[in-house]
DNA sequence: GTTATAATGATACTCAATCTCAATAAGTCC
DNA sequence: GGACTTATTGAGATTGAGTATCATTATAAC
């Protein structure tokens, strides 16, 4: 349980920028190399809309071995390219950090993410703050919706 | 995706009464029978401090078997008796909930989970929620502290 | 081109969680 | 209390996600 949980704890936190930024570019800046493999996972994530997991980019590259696809999430985690999502199932999924704190919306219909930042929230967080004994590290919100769409959508 | 997600919702939102309810009773309520393994699993729910596992709970009690350990725990969840955690290295945690609608206080360095409510937060849920495009069906919010406790541990 | 080494991927492995199914125990009816 | 119905149990098999190993290959620097 002690070892490792704070380390754990980036997931919660991205530090990316906004835009478009070339995120093969961001792990080459951090020591890694560009390779095929490696764009490949990278081209699929970006084209990923909302969210993805492990098990979808390994059914998209069926060519990339699995241990590469694991082993580059967890490089763009550790880079902040990408938020690892707590689903209501547990199943780990992520998705794109496109804002630098933020928080998500989660569809429970059709799975699709949201990125959303509040100045309020942020005050609110620094309130709750004081009135907990212990010092914050970090926090996590996130809210299941059902979006826009899966609204418009017949019932089945 | 689609199918079930609403339902694992309830984890994020407890449905028990406060003080110390006969869990059992609840259970029993539910249509479920009162058996030897599933009090003593129960009872070992009780005596956990804080927030405990499956494996755990597999560990203190070797006489009962695994399927029995992971049936009563997904009984219990659905009843809203324990409440399941986000951990940061998203090892499935459970807490007792003592209160209806709550969020965790998790510490880092122990692992020890601690239970508020704030009116604060959910009149910001709600305001929030005006601002969010689509229906709100949940929310979920925790904190990452090293407590008091550990604070005061001399640093290794 | 040569070289040092990071990266790959097939495979084996670990571990949590679920499924199966014969045996057992709870609760009910008499 | 005894018989009966059915939920529950648990040993073991199975699944599936994720990790470790290691010989081979590709990358980037020189």
């Amino acid at each position: 349980m002690t070892a490792g949980l704070l380390d754990d704890i980036i997931w919660s936190m991205a530090t990316t920028l906004s835009s478009q930024p070339d995120i093969m570019a961001i792990l080459e800046d951090r020591g890694h190399r560009s390779t095929g493999p490696r764009r490949d996972v990278i081209r699929t994530v970006e084209a990923s809309t909302g969210s993805f997991s492990a098990a979808h980019i390994c059914e998209v590259l069926p060519v990339v071995g699995r241990a590469t696809v694991y082993r580059t999430i967890k490089l763009l985690l550790e880079a902040g390219v990408i938020c690892k999502l707590a689903m209501p199932n547990g199943e780990p999924t992520y998705t794109l950090a496109r804002i630098e704190h933020h928080h998500h919306t989660i569809c429970v219909g059709c799975g699709t993410v949201g990125d959303f930042r509040d100045a309020t929230v942020e005050r609110l967080m620094r309130a709750i703050g004081s009135d907990i004994s212990g010092e914050i590290v970090g926090h996590r919100m996130e809210f299941y919706i059902t979006c826009q769409y899966c609204l418009a959508k017949p019932q089945p």
